[in-house]
DNA sequence: TCAAAGATGTCACTCGGTGTCAAGAGTGCG
DNA sequence: CGCACTCTTGACACCGAGTGACATCTTTGA
């Protein structure tokens, strides 16, 4: 499992991606979104405007960059699952990873802020279903091919990987709006479970 | 069913604002989306940039304003459903009026182009996805209110009105990807019953 | 007819984002 | 070491979407 090593441009610009996003959300949280303009994160970061449009391509990829790899790694996942499964409940178990992810490393306080401003703002809301429309377009595929529903014609796949995103959608909402009373898988079950009973 | 009629000013607004709309969506489709800024529409129009802006909150919403009353009417349509109906067979008839809409008024060629454009364009797509979504939850509430599923700690309600709305996108790409060759009603039933039979 | 309300244009400005170019820093190699 | 090559950075000018302010018309209604 070992990844060749990143050459160290490349880390380096890795470290300083983080260290940017890190630094945004906090004041993100702290002052808003609109009213945090790229040149007070410049300057607190300590380089020029442009240089900072040269670690990211805009604004929102600042919040939206967490959810790059997500769409390929469920698609991975979803290939792993057992042949005979059904895809309802294939869904189901790779949808774990998102849960995980919320249960435990989405508990700090800023991230939980942040989450609910990307819910607030409408730009930020638009681009965030945007993210999750291209997750579902590669679990579409797989999907399509685990299914044997190949034809484009068929809207079958699309509807059933839209409706299970639905569900991790509304367990997402709900755990948020419930201040993450309720685990996050449970929530999931219960979303799920009105749709197709396991 | 008279209503009251509008005052001139705000008829002659609205008249102004339809203009506005065919020939922005007549040079975005001629030239594309980025490439047709503000001032060309305007100087087309024969006013001001700022002018433009008193109509318009923003250039996204000459695309958009087409959806700005649809939740709304969802809504409606959903609370006059008879009370014993399944709240997915429901949703299906609600669904209709929209069927009957891409049958009918959406068959121009310039508009299906424009649904095209809207579909390929990041930032058009994620404000479309916002607008669907939004839309989602003026129908949320009447669901919630037509199951009992008060609760907002209860997933099921959104997760039901998410997978329904999923169906709806699912063979609108459909029916767009495809040329329109099938009956939207089709699709839509194809979607739907895949999810649940009815 | 006259005053209030509304519509429009102009101008200056903010903010996100990009192209260009020159200067600086890091790396590899003889 | 020194040299070339590449990557990174800053500076600057620029574009397009919006907005605020103000002055000027036009419309409306009494």
């Amino acid at each position: 499992m070992q990844r060749d090593p990143l050459p160290v441009r490349e880390r380096t610009r890795r470290a300083v991606r983080g260290e940017l996003t890190q630094l945004a959300v906090d004041l993100f949280v702290e002052k808003g979104y609109d009213e945090t303009t790229i040149d007070d994160l410049a300057a607190a970061a300590g380089m020029s405007k442009r240089t900072f449009f040269r670690y990211f391509a805009s604004k929102e990829e600042l919040v939206m960059g967490k959810y790059e790899v997500l769409g390929e790694q469920l698609a991975e996942d979803l290939a792993a699952r057992p042949a005979g499964e059904p895809i309802w409940a294939s869904l189901r178990q790779v949808f774990g990873r998102v849960a995980e992810y919320f249960e435990s490393e989405a508990r700090g306080a800023t991230t939980i802020a942040m989450e609910k401003i990307v819910r607030d703002h409408p730009t930020l809301n638009a681009s965030y279903l945007d993210r999750v429309s291209r997750m579902q377009e590669l679990v579409l595929k797989e999907t399509r091919t685990r299914t044997g529903w190949l034809d484009p014609a068929d809207p079958r796949a699309a509807a059933i990987v839209g409706a299970a995103f639905s569900c991790l959608i509304a367990a997402g909402t709900t755990w948020l709006t419930t201040n993450q009373a309720p685990p996050f898988g449970d929530l999931l079950d219960q979303a799920m479970g009105a749709i197709q009973p396991t």
